[in-house]
DNA sequence: ATGAAAGCGCTAACAG
DNA sequence: CTGTTAGCGCTTTCAT
């Protein structure tokens, strides 16, 4: 009943070939007669036939599938760098095999192991924020399985088939930081995404070092360490308005925390931008939609996607890893520009 | 040097047993002693053995992977369904395979015909707006692989392994115009969805019956058959309120449509949702954050894939089809809610 | 230009 | 309880 689907194998007996010239002649291969090429590809048309795929996977030793290893999919970041990936991808012929892990270093490791016995042609991974043991990455590379980090990478890392694409999230949190500067703040806060993923520490990092260059204290009290949620934003805005001498601008590691940190203020009736500007990081989807409309930084997250499968697609062919370093654009809108203060798109 | 991995033939060998008793072994057959288990079980640790699953599936004809296909990977609905998609599988010991049709028939019939290759044991789709022709979802029919729409539905396609999960798109129309109606609304526009997409045109018929259930007459120049990005909605907006007699609220196929409605209505002047009432559906992500907040039809996509994946187990299983129906859910805010008008959760 | 045979890694039927 | 054999569908030597 389970209408079987013709192989090679049927398409040989009712011409009377052997299973290697159908085969060869499905695969263009000179060495066959052009009749009968012909023939064969006729009747594998009429038939329907279909080559088994993980047949074809097992002979080779490899797929054309690329798999994809995510913290999850929500919020509109994630979403975008996949859509580049499998854009990408289905363009260079290959397909994609997604999985998440829901942020678990765990779970992370079993799709880990899943991906590499799947088999695929090679990993995209971003990890999950509570990884804090690598030695499952370590077998992705004795295994020589070509890997691309993309966003969230682990640094230090290398190996011969081991890249990655991530943002200059440096830059980006340093232009958000300067911009604000620029605008006429003096006491900017920063709401701190977790400490052991790299991206974080660089906004972090970004942040102090822009305070730094414009002659501005940096103060421990202004920086709030939370999760990326919006009632996490929503609580540290809370925290940062007890202060005795609150601050005059945030910069938050996440939009959704900024659109937490919003809500509060216009509850409480402070004017954004003017008692409070507001900067965010991500180009999240909402952040135009806001009242007002809340500046953040760009992360060219299809794009991310895009070159995290070239860089693989190169790796396949040329064994030369790579580190692409994307440079992030800031977005200014009106939760940061007060009136009378200039314009200013950069750092 | 690609540090060949261990197979079964050299935990065999290195324990002088046959591969049949390693195999056997190592999937807990009692029929295998103990101690011999043990060994194997050991040494399988110690050198790290994973299973060939190309190999396992080509062995067995099927394999533990679900192909899923969804129109695009943009906005919230398809991301959320997909994460209930990968929640659902990977508890069930499923993994996934992702591909996106990006609206287009023929990358979907591509798509199509690369999973049934992959192979997968089943098929979670939701269709691509320009699909006209089912024919590729035939060919997915007779090969007798599980199939489930999910959301996006070809009507009339049954068949003994294809099942659906949709939602109750005619109700949830209803339930949202009515509400307006409640809401002391009389001249309800409608920015419609392509119709051949049962969908939306389910979502057209609930307005219609809702107006024609309270006593409102059916106004063809109020209903705006539009795409669904920001853009097309503004546009549709401004056509609106340039007629002699304007309406006084709008029930959009979409909310990103909706969106774009509001900011044109804000531009001009208007108040929402005094002079302009507005109802949306799909419960995306940025509804709660716009000023108003709007009004909007909540999908419970991500239960929705969730949904979808039983329905596949359960096909896998016994064979039966099903249709499902999710009941949507309107969220009333600030969009809809008229002072002086009580406030009603349902229709 | 075509065929025969071997084998990718695994499992299941059939001995013993 | 364990081993032998065969084969999933395909590709690729090696013959002819």
């Amino acid at each position: 009943m389970p209408a079987r689907r013709v192989s090679i194998g049927d398409i040989a007996s009712q011409l009377k070939l052997s299973p290697s010239t159908v085969s060869r002649a499905l695969a263009h291969n000179p060495d066959v007669s052009e009749t009968t090429r012909q023939r064969v590809q006729q009747l594998a048309q009429e038939l329907g036939y279909q080559p088994n795929q993980v047949a074809v996977a097992l002979r080779r030793g490899h797929s054309n599938t690329l798999g994809v290893l995510v913290p999850h999919l929500a919020g509109t970041f994630f979403p975008e760098v996949v859509d580049g990936i499998t854009e990408a991808a289905s363009q260079a012929g290959y397909n994609v095999m997604i999985c998440q892990s829901r942020e678990d270093a765990e779970q992370e490791r079993k799709n880990l192991e899943l991906l590499m016995n799947a088999p695929v042609a090679g990993l995209l991974v971003s990890l999950a924020s509570s990884t804090q043991n690598y030695a499952p990455f370590e077998a992705v590379r004795t295994a020589n399985l070509p890997l691309v980090f993309f966003d969230r990478a682990i640094e230090g890392l290398t190996g011969e088939h081991i890249s990655s694409v991530v943002i200059d999230d440096y830059a980006g949190a340093y232009m958000a930081v300067s911009h604000l500067v620029e605008q006429g703040c003096r006491r900017i806060a920063h709401l701190a995404g977790p400490p052991h993923l790299a991206i974080y520490e660089q906004r972090h990092r970004g942040y102090e070092q822009a305070l730094h260059d414009h002659g501005l204290p940096y103060r421990p009290e202004l920086v709030c360490p939370i999760g990326q949620h919006q009632p996490d934003g929503a609580a540290a805005m809370r925290q940062l308005l007890q202060l005795p001498c609150p601050p005059d601008a945030v910069f938050s590691s996440g939009d959704s925390a900024l659109v937490g940190a919003l809500q509060v203020l216009k509850e409480l009736g402070y004017r954004v931008p003017d008692d409070v500007a507001l900067a965010g990081f991500s180009n999240a989807e909402f952040t135009a939609l806001t009242e007002p409309p809340l500046t953040t930084v760009d992360q060219h997250s299809h794009q991310m996607g895009r070159e995290a499968v070239n860089q693989l697609l190169r790796m396949l062919h040329t064994a030369t890893p790579t580190a692409v370093v994307l440079r992030p654009q800031l977005l200014v809108r009106a939760s940061s520009q007060r009136v009378g203060q200039q314009q200013s798109l950069a750092g």
